[in-house]
DNA sequence: TTGAAAGCGCTAACAC
DNA sequence: GTGTTAGCGCTTTCAA
């Protein structure tokens, strides 16, 4: 591996020289002159130098390295490649640390690298099982204490997307159907505004978990006496649930009623029929991520950001009436 | 940051005691009280002492940290935590490096950082465009190279298993759906072999890819004149977009024919009715990445895994015959 | 403009 | 068993 005084001795001239050259300080502080700058600059290039980075960030004490850390679901890769796209974007990298060995042994981790920041994906339950002594770090880090981190995700206007898009659509006896849980709850509450700004009644059924599903005995019921004109589900989960049962029943969509789910997951994208949902900003929240934490580490503080807001993806499974 | 020092000063004893303490050093060469090492390891403990593993890895010239090199699609998050969390289990770290700005960019940040090894995912196409001095680079690697790094799979002993479930459900009149590519070539092959060996026809249909999909024309000629019993996707994809014709047509599966795909998508665990499929060990070749470029670093050369064989995940789209 | 020298946190050879 | 010392590749202060 190449170094600075291999440089130095090949351009004959000093070790600082070359250290002022490649980090630029000959426009500031240091004058150096034309030819000599251009005659380190072309001899590095010629030598295939590289910086060591991290023999730089020992001595500066400042490294250029952020550590995320989560459980990586599937669904998260864009999320991370988000991150990440920005993070190279200001000559940043990723070190990706699991929670494998829980949230304690994972923050060590990242210490013991002497990361420049820590973003943590991880749910309030493990926020509280941090050891203390990690929560005065000095190290800028994001959703380590309790209610940080969350990503910035508008809930209740993405969901109105899909309530004004089915109304458009011509439908007007839309039924949400949700789930009594945090999230579910603030997209109904999307629903709901729109259904009331429109003058029409909002009608809502809600599932209950039942081993890792949610239970959606209900559907005969609602489909036979309800007769809703569209269905408007808090997931793309549990549209697919019904789509199935749907299938089973040989009942059609959108023939019998126009469906909306939430969260453009892949399979909404390959299921027949394709469904009509709302997207969400996973590439773009994780570059969002990424802002965040460089603006903590590099003035010490960050600005919440305004949450983003899905995007209506039409599909096949809503009807024009 | 707490130092080695700052532990010595504190315990009374040397830096050096501290250290061979810390490495365990005082197994082998040095012999160093009980008393003394049970005295470090509590200050160090006390104190919340995290070795700097930047500055370790300067000294000893050994960095325990991979770069994996890849444009990370979507379906790679399971493959990543295949390969961090059996990193983390050898005290290893991922650093992931997109992409975005080039190959050569992307292996120049990995060895800016010296990291212990590279492992590259890319086509080989990306692999020609690599600057030769990369080529002959002192950190290991695998996946720079042209046709190395290939992730273990054996497309043909995966493929069989789809064709001997169908057969074993009743079927005989098989139509494999194929591509003239070099992948869905092998898929085909083990379809043959599994047709040959129950003294049957093999009976292939090709698609030819049309703008980023697949054309599917002659969906209408196959069931009409052809009628198999059931049809063997050489991927899930396919699977899906013929699927969404059938729906289109009110032509149910498996009551027509039986669908069998491969890959075990998100969408096939979604989609109606759910897809008969072959699920490829992502996780489990993230694994086996990691312990190829480990065996590499530890010992300079790596063995060929056995390519890994998938496993059938049986879905309502095949029907007993 | 340039060079010498100290220092970042750590390892390791060597003498005590 | 323990302390001294040099050195890893880099930055940065201070003189020249």
């Amino acid at each position: 591996m190449i170094r600075m005084v291999d440089i130095a001795k090949k351009a004959g001239v000093s070790r600082t020289t070359v250290s002022f050259v490649l980090n630029g300080r000959y426009k500031q502080d240091m004058k150096i002159s034309e030819p000599i700058v251009r005659l380190v600059l072309e001899t590095a290039e010629e030598m295939g130098y590289v910086k060591d980075e991290n023999a730089n960030a020992i001595v500066t004490g400042k490294s250029r390295v952020i550590a995320i850390i989560s459980a990586f679901d599937d669904y998260m890769m864009p999320t991370v490649r988000g991150c990440m796209e920005e993070a190279q974007e200001h000559g940043c990298m990723l070190k990706l640390i699991s929670l494998k060995d829980g949230i304690n042994e994972a923050i060590r981790k990242a210490i013991a690298f002497r990361v420049g920041g820590i973003y943590a994906i991880i749910r309030s339950q493990l926020q509280k099982q941090i050891d203390p002594k990690y929560l005065q770090l000095e190290i800028p880090s994001i959703g380590l204490k309790l209610h940080t981190g969350k990503m910035a995700f508008n809930q209740i206007e993405s969901a109105k997307l899909g309530t004004e898009y089915l109304i458009q659509k011509g439908h007007r006896k839309i039924l949400f159907w949700g789930l009594h849980e945090e999230i579910a709850k603030e997209r109904e509450l999307g629903y709901v505004q729109v259904m009331e700004k429109y003058g029409l009644k909002p009608e809502i059924a809600y599932s209950s978990r039942q081993n890792g599903s949610w239970n959606i005995d209900m559907l005969d019921d609602i489909l036979k006496n309800r007769k809703p004109d569209a269905i408007q589900c808090f997931s793309d989960l549990l549209a697919f649930k019904i789509m199935r049962e749907c299938y089973k029943r040989k009942i059609f969509i959108p023939d019998t009623f126009s469906l909306m789910g939430f969260g453009h997951t892949p399979a909404s994208r390959e299921c027949a029929p394709l469904l009509a949902t709302i997207d969400e900003p996973y590439f773009e929240t994780g570059k969002i991520m990424f802002h965040q934490i460089y603006e903590l580490m590099e003035h010490g503080t960050y600005k919440a950001y305004t949450p983003l807001i899905g995007t209506l993806i039409p599909g096949e499974t809503v009807a024009e009436k």
